[in-house]
DNA sequence: TCGATTGATTTATCATACTAATAATATCAA
DNA sequence: TTGATATTATTAGTATGATAAATCAATCGA
């Protein structure tokens, strides 16, 4: 089982490994591979007799699943929604400018199949939410770029939980599959900067929303 | 110690516990350590019976230290370079754009700092190579971005590697020297999109220069 | 041929002991 | 008193051996 999660008083901390032991009722052998873990993202260091300690954040691996993850579920605020989009405005648009130069076939046609996905999520045959994460991720994976591809995870894990903050999203899904097929096309037809320009066009709609909601929240 | 060191067959492979535990000549609970610390990466697996292998690619976290090191000394290559170059480009002219409208006063001063540092180093009193990673890690810390910020010892590690191939790049860095002033007045004058140019046209120089050592390797 | 049973292999967990590093304390010299 | 130095105690690190759980492969029965 895991330890620390997310939550954490940034110095030091964490009770010497036979407390743990005790507290979760595990051997000191399995305390320690958690431990290991947890030291392999970055979050904490040991030294003997020191004890097991948080890092400051600078030395988390962010973009690690189960670091973003349990940042997401603890420290989720506007600010790191914003920061995440600001990310994504940075490097979805070059990804599909990719995209459309690599032209890979057999991506090209998953991002199509996407699309179709989103068009019967517009009709309440399909959950849109997950209909529009596909379609974002099968743009990253066409762009051949493995620092892109990598990336797809990272909106995976955080668009599940920006829709909890920007929750009116509802109804323009609907208006943005349009959007999105224009993204498509443009890949499509090899036209790089166009398709950098449409999804550039559709995270400044979410970067507005969030504003909105940002506004919104600050009047209570 | 450390086990697998990059090179991996994927799909399956390493000797089980015992064996490793013989010829690394340390503990199983060592060995055991050190796997966890392998699958925090997503590097292998394992499973009762079936043992510890090696994950597909996909799942590797790229962006962790120790795996960039690792794919870098084992996989080095003009196609791995070109996709880095191409994410550099798409994360720091953002990055410089999030400085210039940040304007964190203390980050922007170390960046001049660290210009200096670069215009030390065209005279030979300090590495340059040292001084022109500092410099855009600097950049990428006054975004104020924890995404961007995170970025930084990719571009910390893979720089270092870089130069390899690129070793034409003494003769350059003399004259880059007010390319990379112009990114600093940019963001200093608070101007987002002149300072995201001024870093698209040093990367794009970048570019170049690594077409033209592809194109002069594959003479060869 | 197919399904269930058995067996063997390997990771997963546990318990215990000992080692090594280091922080805190006490001791001693000036 | 002060400052350096030796001592001690604490805690992570390593080692070993035993047992449990999972699962793959082979065997056996119908």
């Amino acid at each position: 089982g895991m330890i620390v999660r997310g939550d954490a008083p940034a110095g030091e901390s964490l009770p010497i490994e036979a407390e743990l032991s005790k507290q979760y009722d595990a051997s000191r052998t399995v305390v320690r591979e958690a431990i290991k873990m947890l030291t392999a993202k970055g979050l904490v260091g040991s030294r003997p007799r020191r004890g097991t300690y948080v890092e400051p954040e600078s030395e988390w691996n962010l973009f690690d699943p189960d670091v973003l993850r349990w940042t997401l579920q603890r420290r989720f605020s506007i600010d790191l929604l914003r920061e995440f989009l600001i990310a994504r405005k940075a490097i979805e648009p070059a990804a599909a400018r990719e995209a459309a130069l690599h032209r890979d076939g057999e991506a090209i046609a998953e991002i199509a199949r996407r699309l179709d996905d989103m068009r019967e999520a517009a009709t309440g045959a399909q959950d849109p939410l997950e209909a529009d994460i596909a379609f974002h991720i099968a743009v990253l994976e066409a762009s051949g770029n493995r620092y892109f591809r990598q990336f797809s995870f990272v909106v995976d894990t955080a668009l599940r939980f920006s829709i909890r903050l920007t929750n009116t999203a509802k109804g323009v899904r609907a208006a943005s599959v349009d959007d999105h097929a224009a993204i498509y096309e443009a890949i499509a037809r090899g036209d790089g900067s166009g398709a950098a320009l449409a999804v550039e066009r559709i995270l400044d709609e979410a970067l507005q929303l969030l504003e909105m909601s940002a506004a919104h929240q600050a009047e209570h």
